[in-house]
DNA sequence: ATTCAGGGGTGAATCGGTTCATTCCGCTGT
DNA sequence: ACAGCGGAATGAACCGATTCACCCCTGAAT
């Protein structure tokens, strides 16, 4: 049994005094233990294990630089897709020894700049991050720092950083379409806001698809924005739609939801109100999380690669390491797929 | 726009010079503004944001040996049930100007070592641990060394350390109840190993309620280990039960599930093998999450106050401030509760 | 015998902040 | 004119590791 009293972390120096050798050969046991004689690396560990010996990271990062920590700042920690993402991450990182921090800015930049301060005054050797605005200056001053920075679910504006993201506007385009061939022709887009790049590229991808079956969206197409991008927020704006509508009159007959999540709460609210999907009204989602199958409507979805996302991302920045400004920054963008489902389809 | 050289960090010393001050006073301006007169304060801050001096967390922490950093690690952040547990964790931290680093050890306490002794070395305020093994001998070692410890989702076998947990055998034993209530008498449990404390009492909890109704379990109850304690798990368990068992000779009419997750594989399994919920086979999970309600079949569930259970853990980790050998332990417990929906209710 | 190589070990300098005893300076009161 | 005072600023010591120039010693080579 330990013992109960709060004690003084032990020092190198202590485990130094203890073993009788000098503060530098500890450090060798440490960090090299083949420079050390097995006698004396013996006395060191013994020394360590006697005193409970934790090296200080602090000091010992402050000393030699680097560090083997990720940071990755995601939108929002509560969706199935994100920690897929960072399953991914971290799959690839352990591969290398290196462990992820994973924190979740809920959209909100200020949070977002909170916590990429925190990972930088530690001395992370990187960070991945999804961004809440479209102003990566912030960002670029983070690499300018020196810290690897590499853009997740999102494409760099500007050449010299890398990142890693899904085509949105395809995945907007791919829902459209098949909504268009479903024959719809009234459509509700519950949408997170624009300041946030997927909901604005999902957006163009839905008008596009409109557009390019000769529907003006203008007409055709009601965008609401969800108060918040999960289960409740898509309640809320599905109860708007259906207090500001009139069925069988302007009433959109199918609603694309920006996530899986809000797809949820529409579902939630549609089945309280006894509104049938996909007849009255279709439903698409988007992520493909893990339960949209098995929903009471099985849910049509826009399927991204999450966990190769996450993966790909976690290598750019690892392959960054020590090549500077040499190193030829990346831009990838994966494919998104539809996966058609109960909820919209009336075969 | 930012260069795209990567230049070496900047010191304080390097503000101290430019702002023509001495170091001392530079950090007086970052710490304590007001004992700085506002000529000298504009100087310094003018040099700050010419250099973008950011401080060095290290060399901070080194020296003023405090931070406002908590570690958590949970089971699975893949599982809703631990992200909306540390929303609750997230939300009581925010209120003192904390931040969470979260990981996740996949149940394998080697990992969760990893992460402890990551989260040590760079001297956290404290952590919380969903502990994935029973030996909590490493965190009372931990907390000996002056680490704030706080057990998640466990109760502590030893007075002198806080936890909040819930009730699972009172958790297990509700949804034993209902199953018996409902006339089952052969049900089969997909569990997680016993190592687990959650998958132990949840067993108990079955247990008892199945002998309080006069069954012996032996004969009973058919336990199986999933895999891994997710959908995939859940799928891989079921199977292997639909393969051993003959429907209407020794077949379970009922399964309870550790988690939802787990239930949410079981239910797309019986799906796919056309098997009737709850008519053939009842389905009950446990923890009631944000989809529990709208699977194809509404899940029966025991829900948990999760946002509270992270919420109330903060809170003892964060009571424990300064107060070292004085402070009073406390062990919180909650009480799950049943949420009974058509997937395990024949009316 | 002398030189040399090199394994093993030493300990002071260093990283970049915080802290605090000390100095500096301008102003008031007598 | 001078002691006294207090607010502002200084700069050296310190936190705990890493690193590296250097020393010691033993055994091999010349």
């Amino acid at each position: 049994m330990s013992t109960t009293t709060t004690r003084k972390r032990s020092s190198i120096s202590d485990v130094a005094r203890l073993a009788g050798v000098s503060v530098g050969t500890v450090s060798n046991v440490l960090n090299r233990p083949d420079r050390v004689s097995p006698s004396t690396r013996e006395r060191v560990e013994d020394a360590i294990a006697r005193l409970q010996f934790v090296p200080n990271g602090s000091a010992r990062q402050l000393r030699a630089g680097t560090i083997t920590t990720v940071g990755a700042i995601v939108l929002d920690i509560g969706n199935p897709f994100f920690t897929e993402v960072a399953r991914g991450i971290e799959d690839r990182l352990a591969e290398d020894d290196f462990t992820l921090m994973l924190a979740s800015s809920d959209e909100d930049p200020e949070r977002e700049a909170r916590y990429l301060k925190l990972f930088e005054e530690h001395g992370v050797h990187g960070v991945l991050v999804v961004p809440s605005s479209d102003d990566i200056e912030p960002l670029l001053e983070l690499r300018a720092r020196g810290v690897n920075v590499v853009l997740l679910d999102a494409t760099s504006p500007v050449p010299d950083i890398s990142s890693a993201a899904v085509n949105d506007v395809a995945g907007g385009q791919l829902a459209g379409n098949h909504l268009v061939a479903q024959g719809h022709t009234r459509i509700a887009f519950i949408n997170g806001p624009h300041s946030i790049r997927q909901c604005r590229d999902r957006h163009a991808g839905m008008v596009r698809a409109l557009e390019s079956a000769g529907l003006d969206p203008s007409t055709h197409l009601l965008e609401i924005t969800a108060p918040s991008l999960n289960a409740d927020g898509g309640e809320a704006a599905m109860r708007q739609i259906l207090a500001t509508t009139t069925a069988g009159l302007d009433r959109p007959t199918a609603v694309f939801c920006v996530n899986d999540l809000v797809a949820l709460g529409v579902q939630r609210t549609l089945r309280k109100e006894h509104i049938d999907i996909p007849g009255e009204l279709a439903v698409v989602g988007y992520d493909d999380v893990n339960f949209a199958g098995e929903l009471a409507i099985p849910l049509t979805s826009v399927r991204q690669p999450t966990h190769q996302l996450g993966y790909r991302a976690a290598e750019l920045l690892l392959a960054q390491h020590g090549q500077g400004d040499r190193f030829r920054h990346e831009q990838v963008q994966f494919q998104p797929e539809l996966v058609v489902r109960a909820s919209s389809s009336t075969t």
